[in-house]
DNA sequence: AATGAATGAGTCTTCATTCAT
DNA sequence: TATGAATGAAGACTCATTCAT
């Protein structure tokens, strides 16, 4: 078996099985087996489970962060110091998120990472990916600021945070989701289905009006 | 020992445990040794690991259902035939859910439960779910379809998920959240801050237009 | 519920239970789950589960020993004094034996638990027995020795042993050999037909000659 | 420790434990701490305390079947075309049974199994073995056919099950029987000493006049 | 007299990891 | 460099029994 054929054959299917079942439920057995390695390998060649799932991550990282730095690089390149439209940010942020993986499974994997980072009590996620991809992140955002000045900067952090939420919500759990739609709706999504659907939801939502103030809300106003 | 209390100092520590390290990282040593009850009592009350998470849910599904129905009953009575606006819909729900973890504090704890539903491989919770607050939902999604006749059937089916993803998103990793926001704009926020600046941005989502048909995207079609 | 109703609830299901599964595979909790009883009930009632076994057991071998020692009763009557024939003997044990159970129609459960009895571990068991009908079986053996003169005692012991197993074996495994003698030979057979094939077969093997002596066997003697 | 020293451990010490215990009653821990053992290391190996067992019963069932045949093939070949008498039938099935287990507890091991495999409700045991060993049972009771041609197959067929009963349970429940017969005869016996009192006993069995036809059993016709 | 609750010891099995080769 | 074997810890679950009521 050729040298890092392993390496690769053990991520190929740790990255689907993480997919499918979730980390804690997918056991290196499980992914052994399947790839047909011998059941020290992981530990051989990547030190620990925690690392390979790190590994799993950072391939679809890594060449993530790149892209989308080039293609921001492209952006400002053609707006030329111009106000960017939320848009076209909004529409290269999930180019670049379905580029990437030629591997269809890791944008499952990936949210599913995101979403643990997030809601994991213990933080190291959270920071190992601040770290990561915290500069690409916080470019971001400032050109979403330039995009959207009427929006409160506060407002405009929890918006994009909502909207986060959309996302990794239906692409991390997007097995179950699909399960149910395919019951009443007979429809079979893609993945890109489903960012199709998500950008005018997305772009009415960092639009929408500003909320009354705190206090002032009257439950039945509407009528 | 009391009658149940053991029961139910079982289902606080479960709750607790399973929001903050997940199903498959809790084990029943962990919930047991904590909650200072034998181990084979787990077992004993509830059957097996699969059916204390089941009875952890229900233990907030039932009175919110409940609740739930009295509220569009009240609503249904109210509006008298007529339309229900889709902001009321969302206001009912929105204080139905709060009001009911509210007594016990731990809307947070719901949200991450209901963020695994989703996301963790826990088939069986899922359908346990559906077949226990399925009919609720329903009876809910055919109200915001009467209040959105415009939408196409799947497109608010998705909608509908994309706002669950937010909230359930925002809520459960309400922490994780906090401690970004407060470190960027020294502002503490509650839960109830972060309904009030959901409302527009829901509605607005809800109400936003539809996406263009499939295989027509142009990336730069905003311009 | 009854009083004793109970009592009898648990040791109907028991018998059946054991009989198809075995002592160690049966759970009180099948037991008295089955037996819609209080699970602990058993202990309750008999103390422990080896007293259960033993219960299940004495409920045949009472009736049995009583009938049996009227029999043989009635048999020394009638011979008064002379030696009764071996044939006798074999037929009021077989007679005796078919009567006991076909009260409750189990005669297959009480060969499969006196089956059990000697090849399980059970040691507690096996002394149960011997002290409960250890009366009788010695009184049956006595009028053997002296229906077979010729037999040393220890292959008289033996022999009578063989024949034990011949027919717990036949009886207690019995659905699994009219299954295989069904396919083999169309043939439905009922206990009475098996009764009366061992018949001529035991009555021989009790004649047979008496085995060469340890240490002259001769493996091509035959020749 | 050598390669698969843990294997050949495991196995004597389940053979041992199995033949004194019975399955249910041996525990894994019972085994591997006396082989001194992982605990772990019987599911390693072999997979499940079920596919122990059955290895246990392959290492005796596999070199047995191999032997048998080639004694029945050694038989035929010195018969050369004539019927072979019962009593070298039966001599050749003792000694094959009795040569295969070096380690002196097999046999009793293989015993139980035979019983098990007969007496237990559920058939998969059965069909196991008779997959496994069927087909050499086939071609002896085909010699058996020709040595004993008066008798009818259906009689034939039952004789041999009486006889498999009678040495199935005095060898799967020697321990009893030996324990009982000690205390009455001073006498210890061995394996090889019952097969030699069984010879005699088997023979004439097999050769014991046919059963009165079924309907015409007079009981007191030995008068 | 009878039972629901509880318990401690035990079951088999699976885990990620290590080690000798 | 790579792996089959082995391991200690932990997993969920079941057991017969006890106890307070």
């Amino acid at each position: 078996m050729a040298q890092s054929d392993t390496v690769t054959r053990i991520l190929d299917t740790a990255e689907v099985l993480f997919a499918e079942r979730g980390f804690a439920e997918t056991s290196l057995r499980n992914i052994t087996s399947k790839a047909k390695v011998n059941l020290a390998a992981v530990n051989y060649h990547f030190g620990s489970k925690k690392a390979l799932i790190q590994a799993v991550f950072s391939r679809y990282l890594d060449p993530f962060t790149q892209r989308f730095h080039a293609a921001l690089d492209e952006l400002e390149n053609r707006y030329n110091g111009q106000v960017i439209p939320l848009e076209e940010l909004l529409e290269t942020m999930a180019r670049t998120v379905l580029e990437v993986p030629a591997e269809r499974n890791s944008l499952k994997v990936f949210m599913r990472l995101l979403g643990l980072a997030y809601s994991q009590a213990q933080g190291h996620l959270r920071r190992h990916i601040q770290s990561e991809y915290g500069e690409a992140f916080t470019r971001f955002t400032e050109l979403v600021r330039q995009a959207t000045p009427e929006l409160p900067d506060a407002e405009r952090f929890w918006r994009l945070h909502f909207m986060l939420g959309t996302v990794i919500f239906t692409l991390s759990g997007l097995d179950a989701l699909r399960d149910i739609a395919a019951k009443d709706y007979q429809e079979q999504v893609t993945v890109k289905d489903l960012v199709r659907r998500m950008r005018p939801v997305v772009v009415a939502a960092m639009n929408a009006p500003l909320p009354e103030p705190a206090g002032e809300r009257h439950v039945h106003a509407a009528t």
